[in-house]
DNA sequence: CAAATATATGCGTTTGAATGTATATACACC
DNA sequence: GGTGTATATACATTCAAACGCATATATTTG
């Protein structure tokens, strides 16, 4: 675990890109648009984000369209696995959490933005 | 999801400090000698972890035992599971993940320390 | 080429967080 | 009560990171 996943995902805008990112791939306007800071701030923050490995970024014309990567995440999900005998200490809960998910599942489509 | 947890888990002493109660609760001075700050520092470090929920504390003689809570790894198990989408699609990989865990479970009294 | 749009970057400022030193508080043992 | 040990806190300092402003770079359109 690279301690700059946490301290990338601990700023409050990067966590608001991020969040906004969710949804697929976004232009920086758009992005600008879902956070209160300065369109160069924004800019920063995603070339933050991209150095962090949390976003690639694909040109469309004069626009710019970034997207998130799956690596940091996978991180984390495997740092926090470590911890999960702390509250899960039996492998039956986690069969449960596998039948609800998939109960999640038949409704996917519906959830669109949580 | 509350940002106080990743701020949290961005400075690399706590997350240290946080590796090192892996292990189960320890005194204040048994952390100090874990991580390479003076101190008035880990005890800093300790109030701030409390406050976030991370650790609960008992009196010992006098010494302070702290201790992992559960609460916030949840919290980032649960933020996590949101992107899972990003990297996992198909839940037949979870059911492959479960089998592994089932594995790993076995020996799980000799891992000890990852 | 000129103008408009979209994004990135250089620069200076500000602010919050981490740190060490010194000291205070709490407990144990004699 | 006095001494030693363990932990917490007040204070001042330092430093990194976020920010806005201004400007540079790239792309489209006319």
């Amino acid at each position: 675990m690279q301690e700059v996943v946490f301290q990338t995902l601990a700023d409050p805008t990067r966590f608001r890109i991020i969040e906004a990112l969710r949804g697929g791939e976004r232009a920086v306007g758009d992005i600008v648009g879902a956070v209160d800071i300065h369109q160069s701030g924004v800019s920063r923050h995603l070339r933050l984000l991209q150095e962090a490995g949390f976003v690639k970024v694909r040109p469309d014309g004069q626009k710019r369209l970034y997207s998130l990567r799956p690596e940091p995440f996978r991180e984390v999900d495997e740092w926090v696995n470590r911890y999960r005998s702390l509250w899960e200490a039996r492998l039956d809960k986690f069969a449960e959490e596998l039948a609800r998910r998939q109960r999640a599942r038949v409704s996917k489509n519906k959830e669109k933005d949580t």
